[in-house]
DNA sequence: TTGAAAGCGGTACCAA
DNA sequence: TTGGTACCGCTTTCAA
């Protein structure tokens, strides 16, 4: 078989290639693509074209010729968790319906990992970083100021933001949780966290659990135990952890939703009664709470809504840009809220 | 004050501001950075004027002049859902060392979402793309096959694959379940799945259950309750209408551990021991299971693995192309395993 | 070992 | 309303 001589070096259609069957010019189909001016005979023979060829732009060369990619990037800690999942999904949610697409990061935790991703993510000119908590490397702030890219912190108020921000401060909500417990007539209070100290939003609840109860004039129970991110599993081995050092607890505060949850499975199998013999409260309304028997009281915070307004900032900062309006400072300060459950 | 005349568009710096520092080309700044020949003293200057200017290549102008992207797409149902969020954490992990980003979309159990975020990330150029299940459009598949990128399709079986795959036959383990609790002694075994015609592996899991059943000369009871994402919640009162109409039910077989876990908390409030009373199954081995009281016998996947094996049949495929070799097609079979424990 | 020129696939700008 | 030209930032190719 003699050798074929390839017309083109194959690969899909160009927009030459719309551009010579349309018998038009480039110029031309790229107007027809962004909807601008073109007779209505022009327009029906370059979309003939483009729907003969199934031609689709390709994203990489309009924005290097625009300027400016549509990408918006979302990094968490842990796609795993459910919550920093949901948020993901609300970020998603506000940003695709204006043309834009998610590129994702997973630090598993460590700050390093989220330098890394942070440097080649980059690289792809996001219009917008969405960043999970307020801790990051010195490096890492200093790349994302000098890339200029829009950037939102969100899962917890900064105090030294970075550019925007929307979240909650974990130390209060764990600290109106220590105080809707001492309010139910709980005095002995314990606390279950992780260990890791890179867990920044973890150590934060802690720290609010330990301001509150002193506040109260109460003395803390705290177990650290396992590493991020926090399992079901490590709120089993804590508690009992907690009932060995303390077996005086009345009650006690999971760094989590799923700690709880594995704490309250242990006590089952322990003989402690819940809330009885030991009252449990979470943190995050993880949907397990809701459906486990007891239900767990927890700290509610809205991991979507989060994300949408995350999106939302970050559209508003992009189009700032474009209007040349200088980038809107600050964050926003959202809600949690104490729901009281049959396990408290 | 006088208008300033700036250098520059402003912007981040580019490899010509890198090659002006260092006092070379451009090409010897591009070699620098892909590691190839240069003297060392030449690579010493190169490298300190990248550092000194914070340089980062762009990554689109660089796809754009090498032919070829860094990004791989994955395509999942529902971030939300644990399953595939462990999905796309393998997936990460497969790839990411590699050099290559991650695009993320959410179908949210729609084909026709699926179709539309094929269509808009296939204009990345996407080095490789990841489907979850085997269920798509015409559209989606005519597009996947026209443009040529290594596709793998996951979670489940392909009669028509469209390229690579990676997966295990949920009928045949919803099948293998029921055969379990056959064995332990349940005659009169229901089954609790979602009402949603989209979710196809939930329709081939109560599939399995059917043909299974049938072999094994038994009258089906079938739930069909909720919308995909199937939850606790759709379990718990799928649960209910099964013990309203199947009132003899001595076992029940859920689409998924979710809904399994909402039907024993259920139990638990209708006085329904369980497995005494009822004996309840589930499928996924999500953490849930492990850990409630009591545990849940399950069909455990893997689904981190199915992602990290999708990264290496696509990070295959893309070595391939680059070496000419014809893209080994076929796919993985991968297992699944019935975990027994109390609940059943 | 290094550099100059061309071109990847689009869009902005200006002229027709 | 349309087309030509230059150029976005990088890599390939070829020559020095």
């Amino acid at each position: 078989m003699p050798a074929e001589v390839p017309p083109r070096p194959a690969g899909p259609p160009r927009m030459a290639d719309v551009a010579r069957l349309a018998g038009v010019s480039k110029m031309t189909v790229s107007r027809v693509l962004a909807g601008r001016d073109a007779s209505a005979a022009t327009r029906q023979r370059v979309q003939a074209a483009i729907d003969e060829l199934g031609y689709l732009p390709d994203a990489g060369a309009g924005a290097l010729s625009r300027g400016h990619s549509e990408f918006v990037v979302a990094l968490v800690p842990s796609i795993m968790s459910s919550n920093f999942a949901d948020t993901v999904r609300g970020l998603g949610d506000a940003v695709t319906p204006h043309g834009l697409s998610l590129l994702l990061g997973d630090t598993h935790y460590h700050l390093e990992e989220e330098a890394r991703l942070v440097r080649t993510l980059l690289r792809h000119r996001p219009r917008g970083m969405m960043l999970t908590g307020t801790a990051h490397l010195d490096s890492t702030r200093h790349l994302l100021r000098q890339a200029g890219v829009p950037v939102v912190e969100t899962w917890d108020v900064p105090s030294e933001p970075i550019d925007q921000w929307v979240g909650f401060s974990n130390a209060e909500a764990a600290a109106a949780m220590v105080r809707h417990l001492h309010g139910q007539g709980y005095r002995r209070i314990g606390f279950i966290g992780g260990a890791s100290p890179l867990d920044h939003r973890g150590r934060q609840r802690q720290s609010g659990y330990q301001v509150a109860l002193t506040a109260l004039g109460l003395a803390p129970r705290l177990v650290e135990h396992g590493a991020s991110p926090i399992t079901m599993s490590h709120g089993g081995e804590a508690v009992r952890l907690l009932l060995q050092r303390y077996p005086d607890c009345d009650a006690v505060l999971c760094v989590s939703d799923l700690s709880a949850f594995g704490a309250i499975m242990e006590c089952h199998r322990l003989g402690v009664k819940v809330p009885g013999g030991l009252a449990v409260a979470g943190f995050g309304d993880f949907e397990v709470s809701r459906y486990c028997e007891p239900p767990i009281t927890t700290v509610a915070v809205d991991p979507y809504t989060l994300g949408v307004k995350a999106g939302e900032l970050l559209i508003r900062a992009m189009q700032g840009e474009r209007d040349g309006n200088p980038r809107p400072a600050g964050g926003e300060l959202t809600g949690y809220s104490i729901i009281s459950r049959a396990s408290t």
